[in-house]
DNA sequence: ACCTGAACACCGTTCAAGT
DNA sequence: ACCTGAACACCGTTCAAGT
């Protein structure tokens, strides 16, 4: 919106923070090379000095997400609480740049705060007594679920926030506008399906779910069902 | 890669065949309106008389993948095998075009299949006596979950599967590379983290898991944790 | 070392025009 | 009813050139 032609100079962490602001305002879609070099007041070619491809400038973004990460509530907290933590740490991580969502999955693997608070979540496990194979799945799978819960969080499309109230409402209105005799569920949870008016409470449900199932899957030795 | 340039007229679902083809076989950003066109032998603008644009043709494609799906096992079934069950579903359609992951979610209560398999989750979980937010809670993260394991199946990416070895690879490489002392428990599962050689358990496993935690949040009541 | 200009090979989409 | 041609406003990226 208005080109801020800021006399800052340009860098790699200007370029960085001009593009989470752009994806956060409009979504990752209006992140675009000649965007941000027009944003920046600056020749697209510009960017390229500091940023090897528009994939490397993504790939940074993701690794924001990561930063400043504390989720070590302790040793003497139970295992189960202390899985929880590391989950709503992501959580609460993830919510800051929901638009960036998508970046976070290739990321944790690849950059230094990722790796670190996966070998923290897999020493958790494994000290627990899950073997190597169900501690990385029950790791990988903790972090999916953190941005599940947040991609997912009723309310919250992408795009930009006008966007998300319209297609919300649309949705309502396809919903409402259903047979009532084939779909009386769909209709009587519309309202639960479509938004969230406690989202604490929404974050807590579902990882305590996810953690309940760790639990189950720990205390019944192998596969939790069938 | 062969521009099969058939003679079988132009059609929407000729359009829609030939994208998912695309997809499949070189991923999803190698769907576009011009190479659909070549593709087929025709202009890009001939697409725009079968098609409104790419958007609805994408969810078009992201309904493809609620086609034919059959979940019920019958009322006389546990009902948390039921559920393990509608996931199970879900799991092997989505697998068929794992290229189109990211669509799925978006058209599950958008397209007459997507709100059949939701009305019957949704009035299968509130039969069991959870609350109307926690039924649209588990039912929306049943499918999510689904999605997620999918799309979290070590081993695949997004991309050509000659791009995904070589991802992987390089994966593998950075994780062996990472000093012993400061990720012992990453380096001892590396390989756990990044393939899968039995998908079988890995589905089972966290479809038990998601269903372990159903069934303990049934159980105890309210919320399962803290 | 850092930025620009011009150019290339792509996109989705509109609109008037053909048959 | 169905398709084409030309055009518009975008992309990411390369490469030689400027300072």
């Amino acid at each position: 919106m208005a080109r801020t032609a800021t006399k800052t100079e340009l860098s790699r962490d200007a370029i960085l923070d001009r593009a989470l602001a752009v994806a956060d305002a409009e979504g990752l879609d209006a992140v675009t090379i000649r965007r941000l070099a027009q944003d920046l007041g600056v020749t697209p070619m510009a960017l390229y000095w500091h940023v090897r491809s528009k994939d490397e400038l993504l790939d940074a973004m993701g690794d924001r997400l990561y930063a400043d990460l504390s989720y070590d509530i302790g040793p003497d907290a139970p295992w189960d609480e202390r899985l929880g933590a590391v989950m709503r740490t992501l959580v609460d991580a993830l919510r800051r740049h929901p638009a960036c969502l998508e970046l976070a999955y290739r990321r944790i693997l690849a950059c230094p705060e990722g790796l670190a608070i996966t070998e923290y979540t897999l020493r958790l496990l494994r000290e627990q007594g899950f073997t190597p194979r169900q501690t990385a799945n029950l790791a990988m799978h903790a972090l999916q679920s953190a941005v599940t819960l947040v991609s997912g969080e009723p309310g919250t499309g992408q795009g930009s926030p006008e966007e998300q109230a319209a297609t919300l409402e649309q949705k309502r209105a396809a919903l409402t506008a259903l047979p009532d005799h084939q779909y009386p569920y769909l209709r009587e949870m519309a309202d639960d399906l479509l938004q969230c008016d406690d989202v604490d409470e929404y974050y807590d449900f579902n990882i305590g779910l996810f953690v309940a199932g760790a639990r189950a899957s720990l205390s019944t030795g192998v596969t939790p069902a069938r």
